[in-house]
DNA sequence: CAGTATCCCACTCGATACTG
DNA sequence: CAGTATCGAGTGGGATACTG
């Protein structure tokens, strides 16, 4: 059994791993995006709370970025049919799982401010 | 003991998580980083290594994200005074720290191709 | 309340050519 | 070998004003 150390063979590996993350950066690598999700672990919340919880975001920025959570099906946007209007969003299994490998990620992220 | 679910306490908990989170991102959110580290998780590499390793990157690209990589202490450069001039990157410490969470970024990315 | 629409700057990134 | 220099297209993100 040789040893898996030819060029072509570690590139694969490598590229494969990176392809991976690659991925996972364009789904959680926007500038709010970790915020959004953060606050969300607390539970479900309305636009409103969300805004109000991240005041530093803008209303175009908040709602860009909550759509495009939304596409990659990392948060869930209810809508209530009522006047005057109520959305809520709260996080999915695919963002719940995601979310222990967030904490590891911020903290090695503070410890290294 | 008071439950800590007010508006400024949350914030102020999710805000800190959040600068944790920015601050890794800013520091391996680069399109090639990844990669770069992954590729020196193998060992030490020249840069023409790397180059050849990972096919897709320019030149200009490959090395200013091995400055980044460097200025925030995520490789080690070793310049050997030779001619011709050969240099080679490694991981330090605090990237070697880093790999094990991005394996699972990396894994969860993949997952949810 | 929960968003859209518009404008615009700064920065990122890639390709190509050149160099100590 | 290990890089710089230069240019140009594309993208991310902020400020502000408006709306069903």
């Amino acid at each position: 059994m040789r040893k898996e150390t030819s060029t072509n063979s570690l590139n694969r590996s490598i590229l494969n791993r990176n392809c991976g993350m690659v991925n996972a950066l364009s789904m959680v690598g926007g500038r709010w995006k970790p915020a959004i999700l953060y606050s969300l672990a607390e539970g479900r919340q309305r636009y409103s709370e969300l805004r109000n919880g991240i005041p530093q975001v803008s209303e175009r920025m908040l709602v860009k970025q909550l759509r495009e959570l939304e596409h990659d099906r990392l948060v869930a946007r209810i809508v209530h049919p009522e006047v005057p209007p109520r959305v809520e969003y709260e996080l999915t299994e695919r963002s719940k799982e995601l979310l222990p490998v967030l904490n590891l990620l911020s903290d090695w992220g503070r410890k290294n401010l």
